[in-house]
DNA sequence: GTATGTGCAAAGACTTTGCTTTGGA
DNA sequence: TCCAAAGCAAAGTCTTTGCACATAC
């Protein structure tokens, strides 16, 4: 059973048919879809899903700290699964030229946000980072 | 004269009535406004100015990079007068209590996160840091 | 004088919501 | 059974744009 179902099962979510097939679908994205691009994928499965309900679903996902919301600079918001740990918190570096997204991560670089931000009195509740630039031509 | 005034003119845009107080708005604006709050600033100088001039004002300074485009993970784009300086790169602390944005500057995080860019083959050309967060109670 | 800029309202893009029907527990 | 969830379409929010008029250079 996939841990994402598990979660929701959990968190006392009904599992329709709809939800099976939107939780399969950002499991399985390596990407960083948007909400349409779930949607589409959706369909694909189940042609009958309206977009209402996985703008609903990945609402709820958020809620529940399953998927974080990303938006990239652009004009509309992009979801993926939420990692288990804190210590795999990671970041994205988006290829200007190819629109790719690529993680990163880095123990030290974690380690000096926190500095930061107690030096400021704050406590991090969430952090983002993105970089954006391209491909050094050799 | 103005800092911004005088690069636009330089770039060859009509220094209109309009602009003039959005360029003032926005040099006098120590916070991170929004397209709304910059036209409210705006219309308490001159009430014809309308949000369609500000949005247009505001996507010409973002093109010429006189100023810098943000959302701070809410819902509207919300802007900052550029620094002359690339060493003066600062990032946010936005307070999810007060919705407060603190800046911070670390020459020492840009240097980490030149490295990390530059391993994985690629040039920056801009990157952004945001850290959500609450004050410590003491 | 002429190309640019402005205001207004309409159109767009993305997201949310009300309502009725459907379906999981 | 009964309340959460889905589908649809309407409404919302933020942003962009077409058009007629105004204005800086």
């Amino acid at each position: 059973m996939s841990k994402l179902l598990l979660k929701c099962a959990e968190a006392g979510l009904k599992m329709t048919d709809q939800r099976k097939v939107i939780l399969k679908v950002l499991e399985e994205s390596g990407d960083h879809p948007s909400v349409d691009t779930v949607c589409d994928r959706a369909k694909r499965v189940d042609p009958s899903i309206s977009i209402a309900t996985v703008y609903r679903t990945l609402g709820l996902l958020a809620e529940l700290g399953l998927v974080v919301k990303h938006d990239f600079g652009g004009t509309y918001a992009r979801f993926e699964v939420k990692e288990e740990h804190d210590h795999e918190h990671h970041h994205h570096l988006i290829d200007t030229e190819t629109g790719q997204v690529i993680e990163f991560q880095s123990d030290e670089l974690e380690a000096h946000i926190h500095k930061i931000a107690e030096g400021l009195g704050y406590k991090i509740i969430d952090h983002t980072f993105e970089i954006f630039g391209h491909k050094i031509k050799k």
